[in-house]
DNA sequence: CTGAAAGCGCTTACAG
DNA sequence: CTGAAAGCGCTTACAG
């Protein structure tokens, strides 16, 4: 009974072979389930590996294929959904994917890449993070195709990107404000090293902008896409002397924020302020009351992602791509007219 | 320039060497970064490679280990923590985490298993699923380890799983309403194949009784953990002639829907109804008023699954394990007492 | 710095 | 049904 050599190192083949007194051949099929061995021979050799706990030591290639997802705050609503969309696109394709969550930097673990690069993934995605010059180069060098959701830091010329229209989400969501009369208009920033946050600020200072109004600095505040920049950042603007009447919150996560913010001063929503959300996350429609918010694709911006890193290996001229999906407004409870308030 | 045969086979240690007119060996080296090889050879055989796209047929194992995980609903705010949570235990030990989401009906897709057993991972996990008997003993033949988190189904007794104290949650939950002084306590259970959800629907019913008050049919409504049987159920309960001041929501999800009823019907919480929730999700926290809950240590069981799964191989004898980690409830702003309603 | 040779762990026709 | 033999794709001492 070797059953108990857990610490002793693993059988081979052979080692097998010897003690059910067969031939290397034989014990070959049994493990890969091939025909041409006897019951009674199979059934001896099968307990065999059992007790050694025989695993392959050389595997022929390809190996399962996988992708590896790289993924900033995997437990927050968004980086949530974009993994699970991801995750039905892969399996679609019955491509394996390797979640990993990455550091408040944005950046991965210290030895993430040589996890990555002995797994041999078909392909890598990363979503809201950034990788430095020499993981790209290693990655590039074992012909391993790269694809960035969301980027976060300055953007690599070479690497493909997929994002959603911010410009045109962020005038959308104030314009919408806008059109129902608000004039002093709040707006809570993303990071400023994410193109996607800067853009919606562009697109929310073009729409003023194109409606006449300025943009003035004390309603334009800064976060992290976190729930307590919302409430924080939303209770400093409303108890601005001259208060805003409706916020531009650029996440839903900031939305709930300026939510909790109001219901501590006692103003309700939409009646005293207005607020549109951006993501359109599962929890915007949860809301009390729903929430206007800018949809964006997720779904389809993981189909885009996978696609893109598939492809990658036989098109090396893809490289050079930047695809934006559009997104759209979507008009739920948390806004109203001005003159509501 | 052999640059653009993507279609063709991969090219084979033996012909790059060819190419670059050197030997097996020498290749070999450059391939696993040794030492020993000049610099313009090295650069000539990199650049060899890299036109080839070329990747090992053959590897050594121990390749880079892998877990498989399989959830029920990623996408949900409790799916997406566990997994979170699972992933963050894995990362310390350096073990890639493969996510595939389950189907409806909390079971992998058809050939989940063959892809499973190509990855050789060193043991799977399923998040409030169930597995198929044959599967479990392709599993087993294979010596990979199992383990569920809150599994559905009928529990296998050779199967470690891991839960928490959902009675006692259960319990907790009803006491605190009781100690309110609500008498008419409604319920909403999840599916009645959860070992978890049933569990609870148990401590809600031995408070009640504990405390003299009857179970009553019409105030327990079944559900499927999610939002909208929150709604559905919170709406009839709320519409009864004689109506709960209190209910006890057996998920985060479900209390969302409970406030989205109460809210259509004008009443306000936790002044005309109490509300408790379940699983202590983030957004728990978020809601309007803040949740009060049963919290549920998901990363503590995360990291006694990932445990459990590494080491089971080396002690068969773990395979009966059954733990349950404590629940303790989080009063928040969504429970008052009976008087105020 | 380079490569011939031995070796490893496996698979696969094919002869018996 | 079984296994000897050839072969595959790689790695690794070691001689030059």
């Amino acid at each position: 009974m070797p059953a108990e050599d857990g610490s002793r190192s693993r059988a081979t083949l052979h080692e097998v072979a010897a003690q059910a007194d067969v031939s290397v051949s034989t014990v070959s099929k049994v493990l890969n389930g091939r025909s041409g061995v006897s019951d009674e021979t199979r059934a001896r050799i099968e307990a065999l590996l059992q007790d050694h706990r025989y695993q392959q030591r050389t595997a022929k290639r390809p190996a399962a294929p996988l992708i590896d997802v790289l993924c900033y705050e995997v437990d927050s609503p968004f980086g949530s959904e974009v993994v699970a969309s991801i995750e039905q696109s892969a399996r679609q394709r019955r491509i394996g994917m390797v979640l990993t969550g990455a550091t408040e930097q944005s950046t991965p673990y210290e030895h993430w890449l040589d996890d990555v690069l002995r797994r041999q993934p078909v392909g890598v995605v990363l979503i809201a993070c950034k990788l430095s010059a020499d993981d790209r180069q290693r990655l590039r060098s074992r012909n391993i195709p790269l694809v960035m959701v969301d980027p976060a830091g300055t953007p690599a010329p070479d690497v493909p990107s997929i994002g959603s229209a911010d410009w045109n989400g962020g005038y959308q969501a104030t314009r919408h404000l806008i059109d129902l009369g608000h004039t002093r208009i709040g707006i809570i920033t993303g990071p400023t090293d994410m193109m996607a946050s800067t853009a919606r600020l562009s697109g929310y200072r073009a729409a003023l902008d194109s409606a006449g109004l300025s943009s003035e600095p004390e309603l334009i505040r800064p976060g992290h896409f976190h729930h307590a920049d919302g409430l924080e950042q939303g209770r400093a603007l409303l108890q601005l002397p001259d208060r805003p009447t409706a916020i531009f919150a650029s996440s839903d996560l900031y939305a709930l924020g300026v939510y909790e913010a109001a219901r501590s001063l006692g103003m309700t929503i939409p009646g005293d302020l207005s607020v549109v959300g951006y993501d359109d996350l599962r929890i915007a429609q949860w809301a009390g009351p729903p929430l206007t918010t800018v949809h964006v694709p997720l779904v389809a911006m993981a189909e885009q992602a996978v696609h893109l890193v598939m492809r990658l290996g036989d098109e090396p001229e893809l490289a050079f791509s930047r695809i934006d999906i559009d997104t759209t407004l979507v008009v739920r409870a948390s806004t109203a007219p001005i003159r509501a308030s």
